[in-house]
RNA sequence: GGGCGCGUAGCUCAGUUGGUAGAGCGCCGCCCUUACAAGGCGGAUGUCGCUGGUUCGAGCCCAGCCGUGCCCACCA
């Protein structure tokens, strides 16, 4: 490392995401790492096709977690060595981006229809330039690894032939048919849209009864409706037939009030009997289950509300032109008047409403074209059924996949709406000819209406990557590997990909389907701009960086809804500053010339430079491996909370307070044991201190960075110190760590590499490690458990017996277990163990032995066995309930013998340590 | 109406095949120990929604109840 980033590094004694991350992120943008050739196949390379956000969106909380799991899964493959593409894009949003459209025309005072269509087509790809960049920059800013120099958009001339191809191939099939049918017809964007874009929302409203006279003149038919003003388009009424108060009347005729009509009287099992009157109004024009039974016993299809919402001519003079309020207060009003109406009730129920306008659905019937999707919905079923899709968490989505597909219906996808793929259809009289291009001949007519922004989306998988031609692109990453979303558009988008992609590829787009949190706002509601609870994630990254807001999100998330929590994005910001500060004590303190080996790619393992590897540096690197592989295990089940945290929870509280609290001993030249406060003592390790075999001293004491070692070894007495494998351990930990955590922190450990020893290249293209289990040391393990269970205890003992936190204690280690790691334990727990012939004034028991405290100043025996009486009350409880369990019988004999076993090795331990303290 | 979740420390949440309840933040005490005070060390805090059952043993399994949320659905 050049003097010059030396002391650039200890200068800066606080990590700042903002002067870091953009700098960082030019970098791999610059080295091209995020574009991978368009070579080999699929099963050798690694692809996600991002969900595309709508053209003029911006970055939102659920974005910034969906794209950071995403990023994690892209950069670990990328690590792997595999072509890593995150395939990206935008969609054009339909409905979305032309509401937008339409207000900015609406402030300039003008409209839509007074442009016409081609100019307001122009205008929104003018809109689409102006601000399509936005969020493009935004997944910038979170640091996500995106292809951004292959950006796709769902109107581009590419994708809008793979759109038609799909449409035209489909109607071959017959799968998509033109039909007078009803549908939910959005008074608000004046358009048709899907069952999928339909809300229910609970109305208090009003059930009104109404009288229908018989025309045989004997009485008359009372029904229930809360719509009284569709009874304008009734032909028919329907009662059960199995309803005896009725049966006798099916087959006569009633009068319709206000009109006139002559309304047969039918029977249909639809009917309830125990509901409303029991006879129902049917008006198969404006209801979804009066149009069924319509159909049924072929009734008349009457329509008396427009697609305005108002009423029609055919609604008769009295009302044509009003609002349906309007009819409807102007029926009741009439019915009273003629005495057809014969009560109402408060009646609350669920009434749809358009997702989109948050109008009330209008249902219409309406020549719409249709897709038929059983067919397809087959397929779908059995990739999942087998296998070859996978939902994770696969509970509950994988069966809510499939019940909605095993009852699904027909899809309405023509929207009377501008912006979107243009339907390929042409007509000319009664004929039809549906192309990707307008028949020969002249008088055709094309379509007006548009696709559904969803028929688009469910292609994005393969049509982004050149479908329908048999592109490179499509070869090298078709199928993807992951799909990750968040379950509100399950049914929308993901099902609907895996249908397309089946029938128009073979093969299903994505192999597994990551289904992440929803990041609600901290009160528990949902985060919306309009409630105002939202939280804008630009504003955490500006604030905290990227990388906290990446930790915090994937570290808050789990397999269900979560509350969006601020301080998990400061525990990141933390963890983004202990990395750079333990970086900062590893990179200035260790001895140099030892770093792990310039290869890039593996590093050398410690113990293959070393023979003196320490009890705590075979800790220490058993451990990395253990959280190398849990990680790895995580990652792969899509667990990345769990991932995140346990990286956490190794690098802080086992490399940071353990392992690097042990190592500055070594680090900063002391000679294992510090007997005595003189900091220069070269009388050597006391106690045995060391296990290690043979200690070479090989290496220099001085805490330069330049070592001098081989002059100092041959001169002056010989010096007990080896940084040799300190250094190798405390590098080949910071490296592992960096490579562990770049996926989830790309910034910080990338800048953090940039300081690391050797040529190392970027660390987004170095190796992603793999755990070797032959590096687990149950052994080491057990030994630094003890050791650290002994510092803990005798910590705790200090500061209950009221000793300084400065004072340094004489003491004596007794039980031998413990004698290996007496060092590390007199440096952690502030004793001097050098003095041996004076009598304990007191013991400390700890796991595996005991310490002996000897006579001091600091330290007042009597004074300590006053506040340790709680220590003992808890020994005691302790002992008290391990003998109840042990003297239960029952438990002796029918627990497992290891359980009974640990059980009775715990109250020896106990009963031991209070016999000492007593 | 059907289905699926959730209810664990003051807050937000973890709790893998049942075996003495965990994290972060907050709180209390002590430390400016030259990597980090956005730090370190130590500590306190929970009848794991309620009731019953199975079991030697239940936060975890079973039944019921209460509270709460989401999804689906064509009862006027």
């Amino acid at each position: 490392m050049s003097d010059e980033r030396l002391s650039e590094l200890s200068e800066r004694t606080r990590y700042s995401p903002r002067e870091v991350e953009s700098k960082v992120f030019a970098r791999w943008e610059e080295a091209g790492v995020f574009s991978p050739e368009p070579e080999g196949d699929a099963s050798e390379n690694f692809s996600i096709a991002v969900p595309p956000p709508n053209v003029t969106g911006a970055l939102h909380m659920g974005h910034a977690l969906n794209g950071t799991y995403q990023d994690v899964l892209i950069r670990r493959a990328r690590m792997r060595g595999q072509r890593a593409k995150w395939i990206f894009g935008t969609d054009h949003a339909g409905i979305a981006t032309q509401v937008k459209v339409e207000q900015a025309l609406a402030n300039e005072g003008t409209t839509k229809e007074e442009l016409g269509r081609e100019a307001f087509i122009e205008r929104v790809w003018q809109w689409r330039s102006q601000y399509g960049g936005v969020i493009t920059d935004q997944f910038r800013q979170l640091g996500a690894s995106l292809d951004y120099a292959d950006e796709r958009f769902t109107m581009d001339d590419a994708y809008a032939r793979a759109v038609a191809e799909v449409f035209t191939r489909l109607y071959a099939k017959g799968l998509i048919y033109r039909d007078n049918y009803m549908v939910n017809w959005d008074p608000g964007t004046r358009s048709a849209i899907s069952d999928l874009e339909v809300e229910q929302r609970r109305l208090d409203d009003t059930l009104y009864m109404i009288d229908y006279p018989l025309e045989s003149g004997s009485g008359s038919v009372t029904v229930a409706t809360v719509r009284p003003e569709t009874m304008l388009a009734d032909t028919a009424i329907a009662v059960n037939p199995g309803d005896e108060r009725y049966t006798r009347l099916i087959g006569e005729r009633a009068v319709l009030p206000l009109v006139g009509r002559s309304l047969p009287i039918i029977g249909d099992e639809y009917v309830k009997m125990d509901f409303g009157t029991g006879a129902l109004k049917i008006t198969p024009g404006h209801d979804p289950n009066d149009f069924e039974i319509g159909r049924r016993h072929g009734l008349e299809e009457i329509s008396v509300i427009g697609e305005d919402g108002r009423m029609t001519e055919a609604a008769g003079e009295r009302f044509a032109g009003l609002t349906t309020d309007d009819a409807q207060k102007a029926v009741v009003k009439a019915l009273r008047e003629g005495g057809c109406l014969a009560g109402t009730q408060p009646y609350t129920h669920d009434v749809p409403h358009s997702h989109r306008s948050g109008m009330r659905i209008e249902p219409l019937i309406s020549l719409q074209w249709f897709c038929d999707m059983e067919q397809l919905a087959g397929p779908a079923i059995d990739a999942v059924r087998d296998g070859r899709v996978r939902f994770s968490p696969e509970r509950p989505h994988t069966q809510v996949y499939r019940d909605w597909l095993e009852n699904i219906r027909p899809w309405c996808v023509s929207r009377q709406l501008w912006w979107g793929h243009r339907i390929p259809a042409w007509y000319r009289g009664g004929e039809i000819h549906v192309g990707t291009e307008a028949p020969d001949g002249d008088g055709w007519v094309r379509d007006e209406d548009v696709l559904d922004t969803w028929f688009s989306s469910g292609l994005w998988p393969f049509a982004t990557l050149g479908w329908p031609e048999q592109t490179e692109q499509l070869r090298a990453f078709y199928p993807t590997d992951v799909l990750a979303t968040g379950r509100d558009i399950i049914f929308l988008w993901v099902a609907r990909m895996v249908m397309l992609g089946i029938e128009f590829t073979g093969e299903v787009p994505f192999a597994d389907v990551s289904i992440n949190s929803t990041i609600m706002a901290p009160d528990g509601r949902r985060m919306s701009k309009s409630l105002g609870t939202g939280i804008d994630p630009l504003d955490e990254i500006a604030e905290h960086g990227a990388d906290a807001v990446r930790f915090g999100l994937v570290a808050m998330s789990s397999t269900q809804d979560v509350r969006f929590s601020a301080d998990r994005v400061r525990q990141g910001l933390d963890l983004a500053n202990k990395l750079w500060n333990a970086s900062r004590l590893i990179l200035l303190g260790v001895q140099q010339g030892v770093e792990p080996s310039p290869d890039r790619a593996q590093p050398q393992h410690p113990a293959d430079v070393t023979e003196s590897l320490l009890a705590e540096d075979r800790w220490i690197l058993s451990r990395l491996e253990r959280v190398t592989a849990r990680t790895e295990a995580q990652i792969d089940a899509f667990e990345l909370s769990s991932a995140a945290l346990g990286l956490y929870d190794f690098f802080w509280s086992e490399l940071c307070d353990w392992y690097l609290e042990m190592a500055k001993g070594r680090l900063h030249e002391e000679t294992g044991v510090r007997s005595s406060p003189d900091r220069r003592s070269d009388s050597g390790p006391e106690t045995g201190v060391r296990s290690s075999p043979d200690r070479r001293s090989d290496s220099g004491p001085e805490t330069g960075v330049r070592s001098s070692a081989d002059q100092r070894s041959d001169s002056g007495p010989p010096q007990r110190v080896d940084r040799t494998a300190v250094s190798a351990t405390l590098l080949f930990c910071l490296d592992r760590t960096l490579r562990l955590l770049h996926p989830l922190m790309p910034h910080v450990t990338e800048e953090i590499w940039s300081f690391m020893p050797g040529e190392r290249g970027l660390l987004t293209t170095a190796q992603w490690p793999a755990a070797d289990p032959r590096r687990f040391d149950e052994h080491a393990e057990a030994e630094l458990g003890r050791t650290i269970a002994a510092v803990t205890e005798l910590r705790r003992y200090r500061e209950l017996a009221g000793v300084k936190p400065s004072a340094i204690l004489p003491a004596r280690l007794v039980g031998g277990s413990l004698d290996g790691m007496a060092g590390q334990i007199a440096r952690l727990a502030r004793l001097d163990l050098a003095e041996v012939d004076r009598a304990p004034v007191a013991e400390v028991p700890v796991a595996g032995g005991a310490v002996e405290l000897l006579p001091s100043d600091a330290f007042d025996p009597d004074e300590a066995g006053r506040r340790i009486q709680a220590q003992r009350d808890k020994l005691a409880d302790e002992v008290r309930r391990l003998e109840h369990k042990l003297g239960n019988e029952r438990f002796v004999q029918r627990a497992p013998a290891e359980v009974v076993q640990g059980e009775r090795e715990k109250l020896d331990e106990y009963q031991r340590a209070l016999a000492r303290l007593g």
